[in-house]
DNA sequence: CGCCTGGTTGAGAATCATCAACATCTGTGG
DNA sequence: CCACAGATGTTGATGATTCTCAACCAGGCG
């Protein structure tokens, strides 16, 4: 109960901020991908790298002037946009090795805001610089085309999920993305902490607060998953996946393939 | 009545599909856009024309190898992915000078199926022969890298409107997305033919067929529109707005500002 | 200690889905 | 040109999932 969290491993070292592309381990996930070594020193020279962002920080905001793309280092952000009226909505979490404000780029500003969920760091690719690299490196032109091209098919899994799913099969969704993704970090596929509040995994959803509350305490119910705060225990992966894919209700008694 | 559609000139016109980008009447939504003429015959020596899609045919699947980016000429197509077990979401409907495929390039196969709602003519961009040209060719790399980046914006916009607006709101926002797309193309903002069918409809907006059959006719039985068919006349575009901005609802008597 | 944010639980209401019947349109073949 | 069948669209009655409103609880911080 008292060990705080147990990737201090990982959130220790990233926040080592001055490290360079070559040494960073999050290398085989992020933009260094599939260059040379000689390239990714190139691409190493532009990245700029500051202080970690405290929690509740913002490295952009939505209609700010565009100027370059984030990769996360360590800790979690979220992107979200404000309607007129003020009301936001959550268009992504993002998690270390990944890349945010890639939707600024059709119109020179930022199309959303990031907002630090903890303590982050970051890497600033000035995106000029960027465009002219990938000019001169065709694979890291290619890859950034692929980078792209893997937010828009993601955004549409979302957009399925938003359209076709119910609140359980949401929620189980996103366990299992946050999953997959600390997975591919080599860390614990079935034991993490989520970073975000319950309001925005509800607003991230489209699911209201008191929704997300009650699936959570239904999944802990079934032994589906172990809940203690933002601490998340998967018990039973096969029948997350099942519920995901519509072959599995919690209101059955846990009969599953 | 036997007006068959106002458009003819347009799909009259680009049904000639030999014609080159420098001729292209869509040359300013499309591509070439912000390229000098002479870069404009290079990116138009790599694009291929075939003969026109009859409606229901495809112009990819779904798992395929990717190869290539679209252009629509004339026509309107359909994009969907296929979950595990057949059911199908559709992503977006695409009408001439946009870009079509482009979620396909993250993985090599193409993340979705392209079905032409109409009889349709495209342009064929064969996506390595761009990215060599995107290379030598600065503004054209930066333009592709908006394009995509404004499919993202779009994409989140969707996101939005699925987790936060009611059915009114959405099907609103639609009649109001393919005005402007319509208006972009110097056509009539306020009277056009909805391509797709009702199903559709209610797929790409998460609500079902009913549902979007009712709203229909709530909207007409308001003023707010005339529906024939698939022929839609906005009467009230102010009004229309202000469903989408959640500052009018049609069981008002229609006061509005 | 007490406030304040964030989270949980309950009761009732509303929107939209489902099921079912019927209408209309399209295109095909007689 | 008409008749028909299948697909597509409309309308109505009913019900379920999720939202709303409200109260309450827990933890963190001044």
């Amino acid at each position: 109960m008292d060990e705080s969290t147990p990737r201090r491993d990982e959130q220790h070292c990233q926040h080592q901020y001055q490290i360079s592309c070559t040494n960073c381990r999050l290398a085989n996930l992020c933009l260094p991908i599939a260059l040379e070594s000689t390239d990714i020193d190139r691409l190493d020279s532009i990245i700029q790298r500051g202080r970690p962002l405290r929690k509740g920080e913002l490295i952009y905001r939505q209609h700010e002037p565009f100027a370059a793309v984030y990769a996360v280092r360590s800790g979690a952000f979220k992107a979200f946009s404000n309607a007129d009226d003020g009301s936001e909505q959550i268009t992504g979490f993002y998690f270390p090795g990944e890349i945010l404000g890639m939707d600024g780029i059709g119109n020179n500003h930022h199309a959303s805001s990031a907002k630090a969920l903890e303590t982050s760091a970051i890497c600033e690719i000035p995106f000029d610089r960027l465009g002219e690299l990938s000019a001169r490196i065709p694979s890291l032109q290619r890859h950034f085309f692929q980078l792209m091209s893997r937010e828009i098919a993601e955004d549409r899994q979302l957009i399925t999920l938003l359209s076709k799913s119910t609140a359980e099969q949401r929620i189980a969704a996103l366990l299992l993305s946050i999953s997959s993704r600390h997975a591919r970090r080599k860390l614990s596929a079935n034991a993490f902490r989520l970073p975000m509040s319950r309001t925005d995994i509800g607003n991230y959803l489209g699911l209201t607060v008191e929704t997300v509350s009650r699936i959570f305490t239904r999944f802990q119910k079934i032994g589906l998953i172990a809940v203690n705060n933002k601490e998340i225990v998967i018990l039973d992966p096969v029948l997350l996946r099942d519920i995901v894919d519509g072959c599995a209700r919690t209101d059955q008694p846990r009969a599953r393939a």
